[in-house]
DNA sequence: CTAGATGCAAACTCTTTGCATTGCC
DNA sequence: GGCAATGCAAAGAGTTTGCATCTAG
């Protein structure tokens, strides 16, 4: 079970725990500010093996802002997408259905008023295919 | 007018130039380094500089890929969302009509088949509502 | 000639790594 | 006790900045 190994130390469930409350995006550095008050001799490094380590079991996801940095957010498994508030930066997991559900699942599934999205697509171009 | 005062030396131009060829995602280590072959002395920062210029009067877009790392492509103005060629790396700019016409329109307007979608919502949430 | 752009080097920020020590089962 | 995780410090990678020099108009 993931349970055995991810959750094993105080400092990973410090961590894990941190961001399945908060539900927002949160760099490296601020968890390490935010769980420093608790445990004075936390590392940074730790915070970042940690997150790489829940990344890697699928516990969190992470994504860089427009500068670069990296933030991570508890997400459960499974293909979904995010919708970030612009006011709190709650984050909300939202279900990949069909493309054409997306905004009117958006606000009658989960009261989300979309004002702006960020879309890439991956594929193939007419040129490869 | 912006070609005034935005190409106006070698170095600019030689960027937008390489951008607007490219019509892909290159980092700025990656212009450096192409650039560099036809002019040894093109510094660095040189390259940083001229791409913030580029992005800041919306010549070119810039996005963080998933280590951190910045890249950019050359980008007309207005709204639009990236199709991204998982073989080449073309970038196709997608106008942003309504979200039920992607799909269909990607493949019968642009022939770029989707595989996979990164999608991100801004809004605001239940809570902030 | 003058304002702005460039090259170069140093500084910064964020992230990763090496290694001795500590903590968990 | 033994293996894995941690703390600390140092190294890396990418990006930005300061300043003297060069360039375009």
């Amino acid at each position: 079970m993931v349970e055995r190994t991810v959750y094993s130390t105080s400092a990973r469930r410090k961590i894990a725990e941190l961001l399945r409350t908060e539900r927002r995006y949160l760099t490296a550095a601020a968890i390490y500010r935010i769980l420093r008050t608790q445990n004075s001799r936390l590392a940074l490094s730790t915070v970042y093996r940690t997150l790489d380590m829940l990344a890697a079991n699928g516990i969190v996801s992470s994504r860089a802002d427009a500068t670069g940095e990296l933030s991570f957010v508890y997400c459960r498994d499974g293909h979904h997408h995010h919708a970030i508030c612009t006011s709190c930066g709650h984050v909300d997991e939202v279900p990949c259905g069909t493309v054409e559900q997306f905004r009117t699942a958006l606000l009658e599934e989960q009261a989300f008023q979309l004002d702006d999205h960020a879309i890439e697509f991956y594929g193939r171009c007419a040129r490869c295919r």
